[in-house]
Parts: structure tokens; sequence; C-alpha cells
RNA sequence: GUCCCCAUCGUCUAGUCGGCCUAGGACACAGCCCUUUCAAGGCUGCGACACGGGUUCGAAUCCCGUUGGGGACGCCA
């Protein structure tokens, strides 16, 4: 049988960090196994789903490149499918109609709770004949009321569930409408999912699953319930652990390759390798190899295996991601500056974003209108006078305007006037990029361009005359 | 509270059937080297088997308990 595995967001929000783990042990489970990789949006909640969010999940899986087989296959969609399943099930005596108010159940549960008791429906209309006035009611699965469910899980090996535990939980609300439990099940039946790969909170509800697949005379599909993934305080990761949305990452100058390495090693290990390839990970992950413990989310690793990914990827792919994020920013390379290829190789040492590298790349592109303070207040001052007019005057006569030649020039000037190369070199610095930081003086120098430097070193070598009061 | 799950450096983890573990790697952190800025790079250091009982010639690895953490307990998914 070929693996089927399916992701199964609901559209409610952003697609997260943890979602993204999921979505993507999914797809390499079935890219591993030559199988097929489903995108199901699980929008059974109209009140809550989106298609806002809809369309920034389908944003997200594209970015990382997540391409699934089939889908994505809306759950709103198949709503006469469920009915019908509900029917059946009702028709058979399988499940039942429950006329308890919300009040009822409230007072229920709170009994329940000062009793110390777990908190369940306790079947009080099982056996009602009798509709009630007035109340709509909801529909509510027969769960067995003995024996035991048994689940073996392909991370947590094999776990027993007493079906005393388990409560007659509602698969139609009152309007009608079908609810997670039920449709998740007549999905993954339906779609012939054989794999099914989803976070460590859902494992409580896969004995409940399982005893619907089997009312309803389906083989349950093998189960793989992943660790959560925590923030630092050891809480579940959310918002106020900071970034946790994939996009949110996009934004801030992540290569999706980064994400995907992070998050492929969150929870899974081969060895001591620490960066992967899609191929390599393709080719070594298994879901069987999961861990069993939560994990820790650590945006710091997350950086340096970004910076990694800068560093060492082909330029020509990064500067695709680089372009993005100068557009963000307003500029459009394609009307002038250096090439974004040759602002990677400049640049990637010192950046560990592109955002980053795109905010630091700025001055290639266009002036800026002021100095860093006090990059302007330690470099260009009185002392810098003679190394920048000289240099102004050796880069206006130089003929070939390439990094071996310019930085010939400018160790030159500085043993001409007896001074160290990073005292003429930093003054340079600061004239042609506003701060203290930029690629090597010859590379900053050639990228910037003739024209470029020597206006700016007529700026910086005017801003010093006007404030020579210092010395 | 009840049920379920989990437990190796601060973090992610390696740790094949218990002996090769005086517990390895990576991130972070500290120091040194290199150096025209910032980086990158190189080297060194810091640093863990939660605790208590067993089983065994021998346990990070198996069993039990304790403690700690997480999850579930919705007409959310």
């Amino acid at each position: 049988m070929s693996v089927r595995t399916r992701f199964a967001p609901s559209p409610t929000g952003y697609l997260h960090i943890g979602g993204a783990r999921t979505a993507l042990f999914n797809w390499l489970y079935a890219r591993k196994h030559g199988g097929r990789f489903i995108l199901r949006i699980e929008d059974t909640d109209r009140e809550r789903s989106t298609t806002e969010s809809v369309n920034v999940i389908l944003e997200a899986m594209v970015w990382l490149g997540l391409d699934y087989d089939e889908g994505p296959i809306y759950q709103s969609e198949r709503f006469p499918r469920y009915r019908e399943v509900i029917q059946q099930l009702l028709d058979e005596g399988k499940a039942y109609h429950c006329y308890c108010t919300k009040e009822e159940l409230d007072e229920m549960r709170q009994s329940q709770m000062t009793r110390k008791e777990k908190p369940r429906y306790d079947g009080r209309c099982r056996h009602r004949q009798e509709p009630r006035e007035g109340v709509n009611p909801v529909v509510r699965f027969k769960n067995p009321t003995d024996g035991t469910v048994v689940v073996e899980d392909l991370v947590r090996g094999r776990v027993v569930f007493q079906n005393q535990e388990l409560d007659d939980l509602i698969i139609a609300r009152s309007d009608g409408t079908p609810t997670y439990n039920l449709t998740v099940v007549v999905d993954d039946l339906d779609m012939k999912m054989t794999h099914v790969i989803r976070g460590d909170d859902h494992l409580n509800n896969t004995p409940r699953q399982i005893n619907i697949m089997r009312a309803l005379g389906g083989e349950p599909p093998a189960y793989a319930h992943v660790p959560m993934i925590l923030g630092e305080d050891g809480a579940r990761l959310s918002k106020r652990h900071g970034a946790v949305s994939v996009l949110e990452y996009r934004d801030q100058g992540y290569l999706p390759e980064a994400l995907l390495n992070y998050l492929v090693r969150l929870g899974w290990a081969h060895g001591d390798q620490e960066v992967f390839t899609i191929d390599e990970m393709i080719e070594w992950f298994d879901i069987k190899d999961v861990n069993k413990s939560a994990s820790t989310f650590n945006p710091a690793k997350l950086l340096w295996l970004n910076h990694h990914y800068i560093m060492h990827s082909d330029p020509l792919h990064v500067a695709h991601y680089l372009r993005w994020h100068l557009g963000e920013l307003g500029v459009d390379p394609e009307n002038g500056g250096p090439d974004p290829v040759e602002v990677v190789k400049a640049q990637r040492e010192r950046c560990k974003t592109l955002r980053e590298m795109a905010e630091n790349s700025l001055f290639f592109y266009r002036d800026f209108d002021h100095y860093d303070e006090k990059a302007a207040k330690k470099n260009l001052k009185l002392a810098a006078l003679e190394p920048l007019r000289k240099l102004y005057q050796q880069f206006q006569a130089i003929e070939t305007w390439q990094p071996d030649a310019l930085h010939q020039v400018v160790q030159e000037t500085a043993e001409s006037l007896d001074m160290k190369l990073g005292k003429v070199a930093q003054p340079l610095r600061v004239a042609l990029s506003g701060c203290a930081v930029s690629p090597p003086i010859d590379v900053t120098l050639h990228l910037l361009g003739r024209d470029k430097v020597l206006e700016r070193l007529a700026f910086a070598i005017e801003y010093i005359e006007k404030n020579s009061d210092s010395p």
C-alpha cells in the first residue's frame, strides 16, 4: 500500500512553527516513500475560520517549498458527506441525540470537579426516547463503556486507554454542522490516509477517533504523535515567545531551507549532522527516529543556521531572496547600483539575515542622509582630511577600477602619509557607507563605483571642513 | 483534580543487543590567534546522564517509585 500523509491545519490564524514542522514531517515521510502528501483545510468551525488564514497558510507552504500532491481539500465543502455519516451512525444506533443544555452540562462538570473526577459527559441522554421541547439536539457518538483502545504509536510506542475514561463526544453541533473528531475520521478514511503524523496534543483524541473509525467499519491508519515545541520558559510555544509565524521569519530575512533545517532537527537527528540538504532529509528522515520528549525552540540556533546557509549557498540563489528584501525596503537593483549577487558575496559573512543584509547594503543603492553619529565623530575629524583628499586624487586618476588596484591605492596612501592602514581605511569607510561597518574597503569601493565614491568623498571632506573645531 | 505523555550540558541532540562513555557533536557563552571595520575562520575552555531504590560481574541505557515538566479533559481544531 503506498504511503499517504496529510497536513490538516485549521485556518484560524497563520501557519506557525509547530504546524510547519508537522507539515515537514508528513511531507518528508511521503517523499521518502514515494507516497502522496495531501493538504486538507479543517474549516468546519465557520465562526473562526477565515479565507485570509487559508491564504496565509498556502503562501507559507509555497515559501517553504512543501508542495502537496492533492488538495487543498476544504472540509467545509464536504458537509453533505459528513451529514450522511452522522445519519448512518444514528440509524445504526451508534450515535444519539442529546438534549442537554449548556447550563446542565456546566453544572455536571462542576460537580464532577468538586468530586475530583475527570469532567466528562455521563451519557444521560443515551436512552432518552422523547425529544425535549425547544432544544435543538446535538448528536453524540456512543463510545464503548468498557474495554481498552490500544494505540500503536510510531513514536510513542504502545499507549493503552480505558474506554471508561472516554465519554460520548459530540459529532454534530445543534446547528447540524459536524465537529472535528467526526470530520477527521471520515476524511482520514475516505482519503485513505496510511499515516497520521500530528502534534502530541492529539494523542488523547486518538482513542476516540479509533472508536469512531471502528464503528464505521474502517481500519485506522498508523499514528505518529510528535512532541510539542515549547518556548524558552517551558510553556507551549506561542506569540508571547516572539515570532511564531512562518511568514514572519520570511519577512525577517530567513531562508526557507534554514527554517526547514532547523525544524527537522527539533526532535530528530541523524548522528552528529547539523546541516541537511532537502535530499538528505528525505533520504534519512524516518518517523520512527523522532524523539518522544518536547523540545524548546531556540532562536539563536535558527539564526546560526540561517547565517550558515547565507554564507554557503550559491550566491545566485541567495541574491534572489536579497532582491525581495531590497524591494521591501523600496530599492530596485535594476535601477542602478551593484548586482545583488556581488553584494551577497561581499556581505554574507557579516549578515545573519537577509533583512540585515538588505539594510546594511542600502548605501550601495541610495545616498544616506546622515552619518552614524559615533562613526563620524570618531573617524571624520581633522586627521582624516589629508588622507581623504589624497585618496580623492588617487581615485580620480586610477585607470582600472578593480579591487586589487583599489586596495593598492589605499595601502600606498597610508604608507605615503606614514599612517596605519586602519587610519586611512576607516574614515574612507565612513565616508562611503555612512557607518563604521561595511565589506572590506576595496570591495566596497569597487561595488560603489567611481562616481559615487568621488561624490561621497567630496561630501565627507566638506563635512570635516565644516566641523573642524575638533582636533 | 482525573487521564495520557515525557525526563543526557543553558538549548538542540549522539548514545544500535546494558560494557568501546574518564558521556560525543552543534548552538550559546568565555578566552586566545588572525585582522583595514564588522564579521568570517582557527584553537582552547565552561558545561549534563533529575532523585531514590532495585536487576546485573557491569546501567545514561532494563524495572519500580518520587519529583519535575508538558498535554488532554469544549456545541475549538
